[in-house]
RNA sequence: GGAGAGAUGGGUGAGUGGCUUAAACCACAGGUUUGCUAAACCUGCGAAGGAAGUAAUUCCUUCCGAGGGUUCGAAUCCCUCUCUCUCCGCCA
């Protein structure tokens, strides 16, 4: 969410930034809105003043039984006009509020222009891709062969993307995360939780995933939702605090699944478990103080990464361009895994700075020297479970078709290969 | 699921229709004094918004879990909902 302060003093600003991200020109709109708004409170605001002095000689007249009839027909004729002006802002701020809360957030100056992923630039990389002697197989032939991998009994339980993992596979995905909630908290310096994985609809509205992205969410009964990802439960922790300055910064992780309707993405990687409706995910979050949000998402990409250099996986950084940036994000890092069965990268996390704009949405802020400050918050995948699975399986396959286990998974696999 | 109790500022907590303009304490911030891993005292201190002013600031409105209602006037009375706690039942 935006403040209507920088928009009503930078109208051509918020608009060129609105531009960049695929919106129409509307500061023109909003501060017209806003403008009815602020006149209609200041006249409701003066009649309420009226109305309060006189019921307060009410009270006095009253008390000394005394006649009081002329105040409180005057008091009545107040409250007509009181009653449709209320109505009135009620309105205009419904009115605001509606397009506020779907417009997307503003890019940092340091993201590139852009329309689509083909215009997200390289901010870095790491490792080689390894070489192979025979021709390496993508994730999903390696697990069949293996008998790990089952797409038609998931498919006979849940429908399309959806899949069922077996004994040293189901082993591997639960290592992993052991692996990575371990790295994270003990180096990394963020604190583990167990969040619940159903939420109602005011933390979606926080983290920006409603009133917008309603499709690509899986309802659960009538007040849930099923989380997209660990982002919303952690990020709203702080929704409507008013922390200390000394809780900050706010660094918390959670292993969870993650729950998408996939709804934009028909026909799009049908094939593997690399695009499913459930899936499970290491969650980053960090809430920080303003200054420190860019600093933060640095650090936080550096502990993403820390996770595939323990692996020994060749990715790349990418910076998203501001076509392809989330919708609630300011900056965005993707972490690009080398896949060398697919012979392509494929994201594995995505780090972002939301800046103020989730804060906003939550109502979260701290208080330093005595005045209350928007939070900042950050998060990132620490990283995605089901792709770091699938980055291991094509990585670390060998020409008989098993699957060597890295070193630093073994203590918590018990096994040098898959087989 | 049944019965009961409750929800007040960052926290604890008083307040049953108009002397509440939300007390008091804690925490926090600033200061004074003593003097050294600190204490005592003083002062300030809920949130969101509007109007005036170059500004410091001043005035006003709203908010006591949420939403409605009664009333000239509601933290206080009524209705609906949400959540928390206690007991009972069921249960991993």
């Amino acid at each position: 969410m935006h403040s209507i302060n920088y928009i009503r003093e930078n109208p051509i600003e918020f608009d060129n930034a609105m531009k960049v991200r695929g919106e129409k020109p509307l500061s023109s709109k909003i501060i017209e809105i806003d403008k009815i708004k602020r006149e209609t409170q200041t006249v409701l605001q003066n009649l309420l003043a009226e109305r309060n002095t006189l019921s307060k000689e009410i009270g006095i007249l009253k008390s000394k039984n005394q006649n009081a009839n002329d105040q409180i027909n005057k008091v009545e004729d107040l409250k007509t006009k009181i009653n449709s002006l209320k109505e009135l802002e009620n309105i205009k701020n419904n009115e605001l509020n509606s397009i506020l809360m779907n417009l997307p957030n503003i890019a940092h100056k340091s993201v590139p222009n852009g329309k689509d992923e083909s215009e997200n630039t390289l901010y870095r990389k790491w490792g080689t891709k390894p070489k192979f002697n025979f021709q390496p197989k993508v994730h999903y032939e390696i697990g069949e062969k293996l008998g790990l991998i089952n797409f038609e009994i998931a498919s006979k339980l849940s429908g399309s993307r959806f899949v069922l993992l077996k004994k040293q596979i189901s082993k591997l995905e639960r290592s992993i995360a052991n692996f990575m909630l371990d790295k994270h908290t003990e180096d990394n310096g963020y604190t583990e939780y167990s969040v619940p994985f159903l939420v109602k609809d005011d933390s979606l509205y926080g983290t920006g995933q409603l009133p917008k992205f309603e499709e690509d969410l899986f309802p659960a009964g009538d007040h849930h939702w099923l989380i997209p990802t660990a982002e919303v439960p952690l990020t709203n922790l702080v929704r409507n605090e008013i922390l200390n300055i000394n809780q900050l910064p706010i660094r918390s992780t959670s292993y969870t699944p993650c729950f998408r309707s996939e709804a934009g993405a028909a026909g799009k990687d049908t094939r593997g478990m690399l695009r499913q409706h459930q899936f499970t995910k290491v969650e980053l979050v960090s809430i920080v103080e303003p200054q420190f949000s860019e600093d933060e998402l640095e650090r936080m990409l550096v502990c993403a990464e820390s996770i595939l250099k323990d692996l020994n996986i060749h990715y790349r950084v990418m910076t998203l361009c501001t076509g392809d940036m989330g919708f609630s994000a300011n900056k965005t890092y993707d972490i690009e895994v080398w896949l060398p069965g697919e012979n392509t990268y494929r994201e594995i996390s995505s780090c972002s700075n939301c800046g103020d704009f989730q804060a906003r949405r939550m109502n979260s802020r701290y208080k330093s020297n005595d005045k209350n400050i928007f939070t900042h918050t950050l998060n990132g995948s620490g990283l995605a479970v089901g792709r770091t699975l699938i980055a291991i399986l094509e990585n670390y396959q060998m020409e008989d078709g098993n699957v060597e286990i890295p070193k630093v998974l073994i203590k918590y696999f018990n096994n040098k290969t898959l087989f």
